[in-house]
DNA sequence: ATCCAGGCCC
DNA sequence: GGGCCCGGAT
């Protein structure tokens, strides 16, 4: 996929749908709480959990590291896979506290390869997750890739079937200058597309990207 | 009633 | 591949 073909569908898609004003969060803690929340889930849900947070004054690194698990579990229970988030919200607050004294500062101001490593590290955080936190709480230059991305690429014959995560992002990092607000856009650009058009069953009918040069019946 | 979510681990 | 899970859309 050359250069041109990656900012050519920026250039669709910023003309079409404009800026898209991400992350929906306030601070990097709550964009990180989000990134752990939405895996698998809609946003709307993840709202109503982060919500619940809110209202009881817990969104905090150390309400959040002290508050019973069970407890936890129960309050984020609108965004699905409940158990299984509360263990990894805990899990991030646990190695956040151990090694960097619960301050996301000291942990932001690792170098980038060395953050992602230490995101990666902790169970239930994987390369999405570690990315989406890189690039929308601490403002690295780090690419996002998702599933809409793959879906989108492989639909258009821009990737192969089986291509990983890695080269994705490694992709779209190639083509483009290395710059946060960039990357940014685009990723919740790919997004949207996927939202308005590009979904399981594709709606290719007025999608920005319908007569791009690569394109041919949607897998 | 079924489908699907801005994944990840086993 | 299977399991984890809610809530809005169809």
């Amino acid at each position: 996929m050359s250069r041109q073909v990656v900012q050519d569908i920026y250039d669709r898609l910023y003309r079409r749908f404009g800026p898209q004003h991400w992350w929906p969060g306030d601070t990097p803690f709550e964009i990180i709480i989000g990134a752990i929340l939405t895996q698998n889930t809609n946003w709307g849900n993840v709202k109503k959990a982060i919500d619940n947070l809110k209202k009881n004054n817990l969104l905090t690194p150390e309400k959040l590291y002290r508050l019973d698990i069970a407890q936890l579990a129960e309050l984020i229970r609108p965004a699905g896979y409940y158990n299984i988030k509360a263990g990894r919200l805990k899990s991030f607050l646990n190695r956040l506290f151990e090694n960097f004294d619960g301050d996301l500062d000291r942990l932001s101001g690792l170098s980038t390869d060395l953050l992602r490593e230490e995101l990666l590290f902790i169970k239930g955080i994987g390369p999405e997750t570690t990315d989406s936190i890189c690039l929308y709480a601490f403002n690295k230059p780090v690419f996002v890739v998702d599933a809409y991305t793959g879906r989108i690429l492989g639909r258009h014959r821009l990737i192969e079937p089986g291509a990983g995560y890695e080269e994705i992002r490694t992709l779209f990092e190639s083509a483009l200058p290395k710059e946060p607000p960039l990357y940014n856009e685009y990723h919740a650009l790919l997004v949207r597309l996927g939202k308005d058009f590009c979904k399981t069953k594709p709606q290719c009918k007025g999608c920005p990207l319908e007569d791009l040069p690569h394109d041919i019946e949607p897998v």
